[in-house]
DNA sequence: TTGTACACTTACAGTTGTTGTAAGAATCAT
DNA sequence: ATGATTCTTACAACAACTGTAAGTGTACAA
């Protein structure tokens, strides 16, 4: 059973969107259309889109801020679609780190060939997950700071993936146990600390303490520290 | 030491071609320009090149069946860039692999932008090797072909990728042993047999039966027998 | 302050996976 | 047929990973 890759349409253009989202379903793509501008950033995440449609020109935060943001913490593909027909404007998304730039009106067939050659392109890397400026490569079970690369065994890298996963929200001991030794069945609570020591002096090494932080009677987070983060402010 | 990107410029236009070279060049990165069309696929492989810059017009092979191609072998970017400035031409290229199409003239801050997202994106990605329809994730150590992903041993892995970045040449016993156990000064050459057969053995759990044959007195190739290779077609 | 629940750390041992060695069998070319 | 080359299997040392056990440290409220 094959998932259809889910494209996500954030326009504010009522009558626009439901065109977009009509064309991406004809080629069989699960669409959504963003509902609110209140917080288009949570609504993105909790998503999971493997594509990203931006307009540039949306009520309160801009395409650009939007995109930056996202950018810096999701891994699919963006592609903006637009009226501001000028260089000016591409040259910015694309270094903000938008992935095409389509101006309006834009051909049907020229947006979707666009379209699922970034989804090809995304799709064929290894998954990648990111927070701030660390990544964890999934398969490889590898983290990535700054230079620095370090494998973590089997355990840790499942526990380090619901941390960066869940990031910057707290996860539970309950979901990691859940998780890692299924169900509730599993007898020793201990075991779960010992592997969050191990996972923390690994993390160590890389120059990153403190990075993973407990909070007291309800779990785990992922936490950059002030000092750490200002590497990543641009 | 950063090592700086590496463009390679395909274009048969003299003028157009320095001027590309020239261009990318103010920017700091490393190009090369194609020397000649007689066997262009063999010139770009062995530039190893970090992104491609493709006319489609070209004497000789098209650009068309070199997207292609090379898009079936290599996992650098392909950005086109042509005066064939419509709609049908560009849907074809795109649906050939490629990752941009631009018209000429184009803006060389464009170009430029876009070139520079191309190598962003494509840099982030954990590296891949690929050769017909096998590829290689080099960090996490795993082969992927036809939906079946099989880890490898570091050593095994060492071994496959040399074979990968050869084919579909012959890797002589010495460069393997060289690369492996550094020098000459490795004593044991049964070794290298001793892996080769634990190399095939993991092969052969996902289908991969003689994919890697012997030549006698020269070395191993990674070859897709005509029944694997039936697979890649298009 | 003291007790209790919660969280952390260290050491240990079973298990598994990886690597090179050794010895002998099979295959190829002339 | 014979020598060179290549392959295979079994073995043992070693390293890595994982969970258990037992004891230590810390926060918070009575």
């Amino acid at each position: 059973m094959i998932m259809k890759p889910c494209i996500m349409i954030v326009e504010d253009d009522l009558y626009l969107r439901d065109e977009l989202i009509h064309t991406f379903m004809k080629e069989g793509y699960a669409v959504l259309g963003i509902s609110s501008f209140k917080s288009p950033e949570q609504e993105i995440l909790d998503a999971h889109p493997d594509l990203v449609v931006l307009d540039l020109n949306l009520p309160g935060k801009s395409g650009f801020e939007l995109c930056k943001w996202l950018k810096g913490r999701c891994t699919f593909p963006i592609l903006i679609l637009t009226a501001r027909d000028n260089l000016g404007d591409e040259l910015r998304a694309l270094g903000l780190g938008a992935d095409d730039y389509l101006t309006k009106p834009c051909h049907p067939g020229r947006l979707l060939a666009r379209a699922s050659r970034l989804l090809e392109t995304y799709q064929k890397m290894p998954p990648l997950l990111r927070f701030g400026g660390l990544s964890f490569d999934v398969n490889a079970c590898k983290i990535m700071w700054k230079t620095a690369s370090l494998p973590l065994p089997e355990t840790e890298g499942r526990i380090f993936r619901l941390l960066m996963e869940h990031a910057p929200g707290i996860v539970s001991k309950e979901c990691i146990a859940d998780e890692l030794w299924g169900g509730s069945d599993y007898v020793d609570e201990n075991i779960l600390q010992v592997n969050m020591t191990r996972l923390r002096k690994n993390l160590d090494k890389i120059g990153l303490k403190d990075a993973v932080q407990t909070v007291r009677g309800r779990g785990y987070v992922l936490r950059l520290s002030s000092e750490t983060e200002t590497q990543m402010k641009p």
